[in-house]
DNA sequence: ATGCCTCGCACAGCGAGA
């Protein structure tokens, strides 16, 4: 099974390429970011027509996860918005269950500038997240935590390409990465690192500065694993060509393939 | 120190992204 994480950064300014993802790569769990579209005007024609059906969490304008699979082995719901803080509006996390694996689609809040409230509430946001991540890895099933994390795991440029210039950014940030390992810390592998542990793995390239064409990029995008989905692990990688592509997404498809 | 591009919104620039 091949399972995939992919900010698209607008599903509509993006239709093109998301129709060629799935034509082309013939994912069978494509989790999506940053929709950026209400839930009533989600292009599911579009999504049917290239054989897909799915499950959405839309937001007008910003924001946005969705999780889709083929037509013929559709996503059991299990939970729309993270829990935690009834007061939040942000759709920023969806949870499925597709074959037997338990599958979220997460949106982690970007958190700049450092100092203010936007940071607050991603560190607020980072440890609902671990307090709910704790209560699936408690029911042992294959469960994987795939999305848009906004966090560069460390300083190496394996991982960023200048930690310098990164240094005050919100995804840099000591915080950040505590809460980040906090979550990784209750027993899930991050699958990019199980499957590459040393060598240059960016899924994201700034569209400004002609960063892609320089390869100045860095890893925010990905895919946590539990024990029962790593103990099923067969590869995992990124689709980085469709970041070279004609109106593409500042981000690239992030996958792992899992066995069975 | 800020803008660099790009999106959505709404029809002009602006908020947000990272």
């Amino acid at each position: 099974m091949k399972i995939v994480t992919y900010n698209l950064n607008g599903i509509r300014a993006r239709l093109p390429r998301l129709v060629e993802y799935l034509d082309e790569q013939k994912p069978d769990v494509l989790c999506l970011q940053e929709i950026k579209c209400d839930d009533d005007a989600f292009p599911i024609m579009d999504v049917r027509a290239a054989g897909y059906d799915g499950l959405w969490h839309g937001q007008k304008g910003f924001n946005g996860v969705a999780i889709l699979t083929p037509a013929a082995a559709p996503p059991t719901p299990r939970r729309v918005g993270l829990p935690g803080d009834p007061d939040d509006t942000h759709s920023r996390y969806l949870e499925a269950e597709v074959n037997g694996i338990v599958v979220a689609s997460l949106y982690l809040p970007n958190g700049n500038p450092v100092g203010t409230e936007k940071f607050a509430y991603k560190l607020a946001w980072m440890d609902r997240l671990r307090a709910h991540a704790q209560e699936l890895l408690a029911e042992e099933k294959p469960t994987i935590l795939a999305g848009d994390w906004n966090v560069i795991p460390t300083d190496d440029p394996d991982d960023v390409f200048s930690a310098r210039a990164m240094a005050h950014d919100a995804l840099m940030q000591p915080e950040s990465r505590q809460a980040f390992r906090r979550i990784l810390n209750l027993g899930f592998t991050d699958a990019i690192r199980a499957r590459t542990p040393e060598g240059q793995v960016y899924t994201f390239w700034d569209y400004t500065a002609g960063c892609w064409q320089r390869d100045a990029g860095f890893r925010i995008d990905h895919l946590l694993l539990s024990a029962q989905a790593a103990d099923r692990l067969f590869d995992a990688g990124v689709d980085k060509d469709y970041r070279g592509r004609e109106k593409a997404s500042d981000h690239a498809p992030t996958w792992v393939e899992i066995e069975g």
